[in-house]
DNA sequence: CCGCGACCTGTCCCTTCGGACAGGTTACGC
DNA sequence: GCGTAACCTGTCCGAAGGGACAGGTCGCGG
């Protein structure tokens, strides 16, 4: 059975948080249509994040992203900085298995509870109020993509066991999984390129040769030549053809 | 209001189609996603297209990927070969401005309902057995991307109109626009280039001349130029770095 | 066997580029 | 006011590119 226990108005905000995760453009975006589930489960912080890297042999750990929605910043920073991310047991289960666990299940099924970095974990949670027992558990669940196998996980503190809760994240996550994958894609980082350069390229890319340029901007030869020369510069190449190369690839040329 | 004409289990149904979107992973299993939508929205034949190229001054046409829903294979394959997609107006309409419309509509719109490749489609459709007209009208609705600007879009045939109809249809479209643009992803028609061609350009885009491609290969430079002209045809460029622009805009040279 | 496409090579000529040198003006922030 | 970044312009020259003409070999399929 689908969606079994939501009423029809909570199945349509479902529906509508769906799709406001499709105008995602931003973590800040992500962030907002995340938020919104706490209309419908009263979770207090949760967590997000995206690896690219999670085919065999690879350290998901290593490319991860995070979005950290009403978590205390200083908490994750310090999480960070002790290197406790990769010794939690909620992440750990997350990118082996990518199904739903409830943490309090995850620590239970810890060979050693007093592990070191476990009581670590615990201790530094409870240091910033939220402790991971009784009312402090929450809910884990990420995604495996099908298609280029990035992972997610997405973290929900302060959940106590539910079906409904279950079924709802069921629904939600794996699109936010989708948005989170289209936001973090486009990590574009700020062109070397002058206005006027990007233009002279977008021509010289059209196939316009230096006078062609300099007649369609009304400039002279000589300064689309200045351009061109400083564009292969910073890019470091040597022809204009491995600068148009570069720039394409590189997305430069605001085709789009 | 959201989804205001839908029974809750009308919802739930539609809930369950964009679940399944999720897990597309090639144009077969869109297809059967979309013939999903038959239980809820009586339509009798639908075509899906996406196209990566929807920039400004850019011609979506040209990166058309087709995936076809039960119509009958000869009747697009004859659209394509008399050239009549471009003279779509619903095509037309459809990547300007990405909004659902009804082919009847969108057809009344049309300054000259008589001109040439509009009749010509009118009476192909006719020679198939669905007329445009009464019952053999429908809608299209398409996406263009927010992040890639990828186009899509998604025509059904034989809808009335219905605002139920348009309702369903703006809450599965968007996600069947990303499953298409994720199962999509991968298709790339056979390059124009030879082999050669292919090797000299990857030389020419990482700013190698003529000189030291022809070292590289051990050819003469006068083969390294002869090879570079016949690039530049191919691909109706006039400079190299225009064809060097296109090929990787095209992912000709096998980069990846 | 012949046509065809991919590949290879040459010469001639004019255009275009790339780099080096040597200037200039505006606009903006410290 | 001074530095700096973006923009603009010039001359000179050797290197590189593009187009047109005219060839060549090889292998594959009708």
């Amino acid at each position: 059975m689908f969606a079994e226990h939501l009423t029809r108005s909570e199945v349509v905000r479902v529906l509508e948080i769906i799709q406001s995760s499709l105008y995602c453009k931003s973590e800040d975006d992500l962030r907002q249509v995340v938020r919104k589930l706490q209309d419908l489960v009263p979770y207090q912080a949760a967590v997000v994040a995206l690896s690219r890297s999670c085919g065999p042999g690879q350290d998901p750990l290593a490319t991860l992203g995070i979005v950290n929605v009403d978590y205390p910043e200083p908490y994750l920073a310090e999480l960070g900085r002790r290197g406790l991310v990769a010794h939690d047991p909620v992440v750990r289960e997350n990118f082996r298995s990518f199904q739903m666990q409830h943490w309090e299940d995850t620590f239970a099924r810890q060979a050693d509870p007093l592990a070191r970095p476990l009581r670590e974990i615990i201790s530094l949670a409870e240091d910033f109020g939220f402790s991971k027992a009784g009312a402090g558990w929450g809910y884990a669940f990420g995604v495996r993509d099908p298609v280029d196998c990035a992972g997610s996980i997405f973290s929900f503190h302060g959940l106590a066991r539910c079906p409904r809760t279950e079924e709802i994240l069921e629904l939600t996550v794996p699109h936010f999984h989708q948005a989170l994958r289209r936001s973090h894609a486009p990590e574009r980082k700020a062109s070397p390129l002058t206005p006027r350069e990007t233009e002279i390229m977008r021509w010289v890319g059209q196939g316009k040769t230096t006078w062609a340029v300099s007649e369609i901007l009304s400039i002279s030869e000589r300064t689309v030549k200045f351009h061109v020369g400083n564009v292969i510069q910073k890019l470091d190449a040597s022809t204009r053809a491995q600068a148009v190369a570069i720039a394409v690839e590189q997305r430069l040329l605001d085709l789009d």
